[in-house]
DNA sequence: CGAAACCTTGATATACTTCAAGTTGAGTGG
DNA sequence: CCACTCAACTTGAAGTATATCAAGGTTTCG
């Protein structure tokens, strides 16, 4: 499952350029940091890291969804987020110092680019481009997440229901957004039932499309607004 | 209100090294940040940033307690965090290049330094352990607010109101809780009158005492376990 | 082809919200 | 310092969104 050897197929054609907090950076500071890193590939519902563990690495992903969650006392999910290509995974609890708060684990298959730590660190230290990037990102992040709280807390399911779909619209891109229906609960918060019955009342309104396992919106957006998680 | 004269009274005991983020930096650093700061007394209930506004600086809290929230369509708050002496409020947005996210009021008498916003950038593009500072702070401020949203859609309201309990206990630290009661389930986030009949359910219960608005925890910590926001 | 995971529907229970009305408390001006 | 007023607090009653439990149907995949 890892390889380090340059020659190897899959280090080819995984540019962490198009890794969107790397994309500031120089020609120069992402070779820094392709040389350093690993190219793993993750079939679906692999675990990538876990709540409660130390991080050893960041991870970026080239291709694939990837899950990010925590576990409730009863052991249900909640999900916090979809990450998809371009984005970076399981690099927040570094820089506060603490263990992963948030488990992830591959929705698909999945190709990443592992860094580990001290390579990480060490650019981190001397590259204030890549700091400010960082920054950034972690600060949208932390931004999005108060307004997921509050609307958690605000919201009906039924609300939150349209809310997630159009986040997840914007994640699946021309692809029709294809969850199982338990992830689907555990990203809205609420029972499975209770969002089967919702979508159920959806398309009944042809507020969306199901096929199978796969819905696409049809009029989520004229009648709920997306927030940004 | 606002005041620059370095020799005004106000001016004099409020050492930027107290700011938690601002304590790994030199005194030269401090120094610097200083120069360029204003002292500025709030009174209770005053507005200090609002949703939708663009940022102008940072608020250093040398006393007294802000809330910081969010608005719902119906206008009802959705309390984020209580900061208080030694916090720093407001810039999160200035990182992520984004409007406020979210407001503060002032709840109690404030006294806190405003530092502008072109003042602060200056630092952080020449300090980097001014930056590595404030990516640790933002970093655990994402990972608390993670923690919040699972709470919000897993935890019962009376589970939630143990937990913020707790948490406002460290806040008030030898003080008794003193919030209103619109407040306190807006941090809960539930209706007021739900708050209250879960408060007399904890009184009767012996977990609680209350002191007219005030409330003084006897033994939530052993039934229920803090969370960190 | 069989087993397991996933999905769906129905019936029942309940935690919580909302609305309404009354009480208490805090701050202000006379 | 008292009285007045507005905000804050409290209780009750009624309605509802959502969870939970139970059971059956369907897809997937080894």
């Amino acid at each position: 499952m890892l390889t380090d050897d340059p020659h190897h197929p899959k280090n080819e054609f995984h540019n962490l350029k198009e890794i969107a907090v790397f994309s500031p950076l120089s020609d120069e500071a992402i070779h820094l940091l392709e040389k350093g890193r690993k190219i793993i590939s993750y079939k679906k519902n692999h675990p990538i890291f876990m709540e409660g563990a130390h991080p050893t690495g960041i991870y970026c992903i080239h291709s694939g969804k990837i899950k990010v969650f925590t576990l409730g006392e009863t052991g249900k999910e909640q999900i916090i987020r979809i990450a998809s290509k371009g984005d970076v995974v399981g690099f927040r609890a570094i820089f506060s110092g603490e263990r992963f708060k948030l488990s992830a684990t591959s929705l698909e298959e999945c190709v990443i680019s592992y860094i580990k730590i001290d390579v990480f660190i060490e650019q981190i230290h001397t590259n204030l481009i890549l700091l400010q990037s960082i920054l950034r990102e972690i600060a949208k992040e932390s931004g999005a997440r108060a307004e997921f709280i509050k609307t958690m807390s605000q919201k009906t399911v039924r609300a939150r229901l349209a809310i997630i779909l159009l986040v997840l619209e914007d994640i699946y891109k021309e692809d029709m957004i294809n969850l199982t229906r338990e992830d689907l609960a555990n990203f809205v918060g609420t029972a499975t039932e209770t969002l089967i019955r919702l979508l159920r009342d959806f398309k009944d309104e042809g507020l969306i499309e199901i096929h199978g396992r796969k819905i696409k919106l049809i009029k989520v957006k004229e009648v709920y607004h997306k927030a940004e998680y």
